[in-house]
DNA sequence: TTGTAGGCGTTATCAA
DNA sequence: TTGATAACGCCTACAA
């Protein structure tokens, strides 16, 4: 292995110089920069990120904590992250929960373990927060929820508003003159984004001059395909003359979609569909579903954005609603009286 | 931040016997253990890793290399692998680069920077290994693709056959009795995959007496959604009668169908559709798509497996194929002459 | 079984 | 503008 002490030796220069070269400072002469580049060029030199690490005691990693493998729209936020990521000089270290897991315990060990200078946490649950988030004290943002009302001065959020979205995909369907709508979305005890969404559904029942009853219209399920699937049965079985269905999230609507299909039911003849998230995936289904678009590409940038903020420029930690937007696709269909 | 000194301190043991019982050995005293363990546990103490590395020299680090961001099946690769690396103490380094770029400098570049103890390559160009691989020495594999014939002692790889699944593809149209087929794959001046299972199509087109008309039976496009649905709008173009599509990965299978019902055309009533992966994704379809199956847990297994065996059994290199599956759905319908 | 001391490769402080 | 040197937190001979 090639180190700084080989870079001095053979430059002629002392390591301190070296290091000044590398680190791009100007207090050093042009020929000793040139000498020291065009050795280290030479050698394929590239300093040791332990012991620069170690001595600085900063990483320049972010953490990146994800709460669901299956979940698209994680999945297209990360990649925009990525993307942006890249042109830095910092590293992505990326952690994978399961939807329900507990993500402030998992950043705490992040945390220590691995000492990111800020954290990204896709999904979240304030429970979870509101329990154990003191002991992060890196910069974090909270994407796709909201975090404005838990105050915490290092959490920003960069949010859908759930709630708002979850009635805005309940109230198309009743546009539509649905009145027998099933819902299927995530456990709500569990689930802080499922019961906004739940609640909104609920805001739209109620304009509408109904209810939801529970056990009947409402079926819970993971956020994955598989999951939606069987989540989907149950729910036809238990409410078989169900016309319309708000499902949480686009891959689960896919599993949802499948199963009706295979149970002989066509969407939207039969049944009508709504998903939630607005992922490509939606929009090249078959039928296209309908949804309620998160858009992932300001979510990410935004909450990248942020993050630097505090990080960099000491900025105080903000909270942004990103506007959600329904886009019509073929698996609703207008119910006739 | 507490360090390993503080322990000591507060233990009243010494450093060394501190670091001792943190790396589980065993030339200590069930008392200094006991006590050591309790003063860890009560100050949350986790050791520096940036120091520890230092000092071992080794990251404990694993690099995945990437090529494609929006295939599938190497997003199912890498969730296996990520289940199976959370098990154990080593952390994975992710790279994803684009279908075409070129891996191996990649991975240097990675080697020198993140010191990894081994590589993982989704998907690589053997042109880009012959050229550079010299500079890397760490163990690597590479998956899905072959390395047999490239002969470095520190590559192994876990690959499907290619030629044999692409052959197998288009077999499965003729055996329809389709006569007009046309291949929507990758750029196979660019694309090794491609070139691979390009030739697959070959061997079964000369099997039935017949040979691919470049000009008007292939086109190219990237793995992803947007680029199959514009690429199968392209074949269409210039080749109006086709009856029968090879899409080489179901993702733009997928665009592929989505394009053709955009113009009006059913899968598989008027075109049929043969997909390459086998990704959950081609399953819940609709409709469901027949494709060949990559068996993405075996072939993350595997990998994952003799990459263990060369880092830490000093194994040599071994040249795995995981066979292969063709999954019929219903997007392929026989036709009648 | 335990402790002391040296060093991993780098940066930062201070003096020259 | 440059260089010697002391850290950073940990591991590991080697000594006791």
């Amino acid at each position: 292995m090639v180190t700084i002490k080989d870079i001095a030796r053979e430059s002629g220069y002392s390591v301190s110089t070296v290091s000044r070269v590398l680190n791009r400072r100007n207090d050093v002469s042009p020929d000793a920069k040139k000498k020291i580049e065009e050795v280290v060029e030479r050698f394929h030199f590239t300093p040791n990120n332990n012991a620069k690490q170690l001595k600085q005691n900063n990483s320049k990693s972010i953490g990146v904590i994800v709460k669901g493998i299956s979940n698209m729209l994680f999945a297209n936020i990360v990649e925009e992250i990525q993307k942006m990521i890249e042109k830095t000089d910092y590293t992505l270290v990326m952690s994978y929960l399961d939807e329900d897991d507990d993500e402030v315990e998992q950043a705490t060990l992040l945390c220590r373990e691995r000492k990111p200078i800020g954290l990204l946490f896709l999904g979240g649950n304030p429970e979870f927060f509101k329990k154990e988030f003191a002991g992060v004290d890196v910069p974090c943002v909270l994407v796709t929820n909201r975090a404005d009302k838990l105050g915490y001065a290092n959490l920003s959020s960069v949010a859908t508003d759930d709630i708002a979205a979850g009635r805005c995909a309940v109230d198309a369907l009743f546009a539509a003159g649905h009145e027998k709508i099933g819902i299927l979305g995530g456990n709500l005890e569990k689930s802080y984004t499922s019961r906004q969404r739940f609640l909104g559904c609920q805001e739209s029942f109620l304009a509408h001059g109904r209810e939801i009853e529970m056990e009947k219209c409402y079926e819970k399920a993971h956020f994955s395909f598989e999951s939606g699937y069987r989540g989907m049965n149950r729910l036809v079985e238990k409410f078989p003359d169900v016309t319309a269905v708000f499902v949480m999230s686009d891959v689960m609507a896919i599993g949802a979609i499948r199963a009706l299909r295979d149970r002989g039911l066509l969407v939207p003849e039969n049944i009508s569909v709504v998903g939630f998230d607005g992922t490509t995936l939606a929009e090249y289904y078959n039928p296209k579903i309908a949804t309620v678009k998160q858009q992932y590409q300001t979510l990410a940038s935004r909450s990248v954005e942020i993050l630097f903020g505090q990080i960099e420029l000491k900025q105080d930690a903000v909270h942004e609603l990103v506007p959600f937007e329904f886009v019509s696709g073929e698996s609703v269909r207008a119910q006739e009286e």
